[in-house]
DNA sequence: AAGCGGATTGTGGTAAGACCAGTCGCCAGA
DNA sequence: TCTGGCGACTGGTCTTACCACAATCCGCTT
């Protein structure tokens, strides 16, 4: 299938690993033979052997701990998370905005989903986050930011496409301790991000998919502008600081 | 910055490092200290030294070849496409309609985008790829898919947020094979193609985003369809087939 | 007979040392 | 001045050994 006779050793292991588990050969979330076993498989040394797997691992591909069977993870989503802020770091700058306009792209496709397929349950739990969240917000609790980011995921989740909220994680981990720094919360902003998401809600509640895409659409230029606008503000003289490490 | 006592050493390596290319110590371009030099550094021995390199080498971050010194890549976007099909294997059963609304989320917004940022230049390649496709098309050549997917990759590149062509590719790169097994070219979708392709590029010649968002959902919409009925059609027994490996 | 605890076995984690193979730069010879 | 080769880097790979952790099994205790 892959012919590379002058890549290395370990790179070439590192892609017949990848077929392997693109392939359905290591299936996910069950155990792969042990380094030992793969030696001999794969007729490597054993450090070449844990340089590929390393590969994978740094991939968040693989769940490798000590003395147990290294396993093939079932999401490694969160990989993306650690990725974006490598790319911006390598990448240029102005990224912020990009990574909001993917954001706006894919949430205003979910959010209308959402409103078509929603179950009875997602729209409890929608109703419960946009309740929290207002109560957070009013109160000016800082975990304001994460009801706000798990009312977007359940949006996402309700779309019944799992790959808008894996995607929507990863773009919003990076987004998201950014607004922690530099959300200003001021009474008409507070207001408005609470309407926002009743708007929303209702959409969705209403299963009416073109009200839902234009909410969330003016809900995410709303507040993208604003916090476009803030970081500027605030942040000219060290923008390098969006990129420190991101925990869960 | 981060404490981590009980991970493994290979582990904390790993997240010292991404924090020396997150926080610009690394910067992007340059090299960094050779192996040898790193052991003395973060006081660790060649291996453990190298497994994390690795980590960062599958993330994609750091180009290392024999004989040169390492460097921090510019642009490590290419990773999304290594990572993209692995997540989808992961993932479980994400069927040929999930990423189409994926995908038809990320174009629409990425037409609307290159409708108000294309440069002439673009343009002019826009054009090109329009004609090169009537053509292949015309003649039923399979190369025409091969270009259907440039122009809409030259669109998401028109959109000026580097995010969208590289989330497209990845997304693409897993479709694209099923197309030429499954596409059925009667004159009627042959027509409609090159007629969707000129419509899209029109509005994007008028800076008409709404049409240009408009063109590309119908285009996609409509060949959404007819793929995945195509697709029903024949592969009813082995859907699984989507998750081989994927080459370029 | 059943429950429990420690020894055994297997796994990944780390270390040190050695050698191979590309790459680059310096320096001597043409 | 140009050019070739030699040497000093670099990363790539292997070997061997030992450590730490987890699970498993077996024999002891109850």
């Amino acid at each position: 299938m892959a012919e590379m006779p002058n890549a290395t050793a370990t790179a070439q292991l590192f892609q017949r690993m990848i077929d392997n588990v693109a392939g359905g050969v290591w299936k996910a979330g069950e155990e792969i033979p042990s380094e030992r076993a793969l030696m001999s498989e794969f007729s490597a040394s054993r450090l070449t052997i844990r340089e590929a797997l390393s590969m994978l691992r740094g991939l968040g591909v693989l769940d490798v701990s000590h003395g147990r069977r290294t396993r093939v993870r079932q999401v490694p989503s969160e990989t993306f998370s650690k990725l974006l802020p490598l790319m911006l770091a390598c990448g240029g700058q102005q990224t912020f905005e990009q990574v909001f306009e993917v954001r706006l792209a894919l949430e205003v496709q979910s959010a209308a989903l959402a409103a078509e397929r929603r179950s009875d349950l997602q729209l409890q739990r929608l109703a419960a986050l946009v309740e929290e969240f207002r109560e957070l917000k009013l109160a000016r609790r800082p975990e304001a930011n994460q009801s706000d980011f798990g009312f977007h995921v359940e949006i996402a989740r309700a779309s019944g496409n799992p790959l808008f909220p894996t995607l929507l994680e990863s773009l919003t981990a990076f987004v998201i301790f950014a607004q922690h720094e530099s959300c200003r919360n001021d009474t008409q902003r507070i207001q408005r991000a609470i309407v926002s998401h009743e708007a929303i809600f209702d959409a969705i509640y209403d299963c009416d998919a073109n009200r839902a895409r234009a909410e969330m659409e003016a809900h995410l230029r709303y507040s993208m502008t604003r916090q476009i606008q803030d970081f500027d503000e605030e942040d000219i003289a060290e923008p390098r600081h969006l990129h420190e490490p991101l925990r869960t």
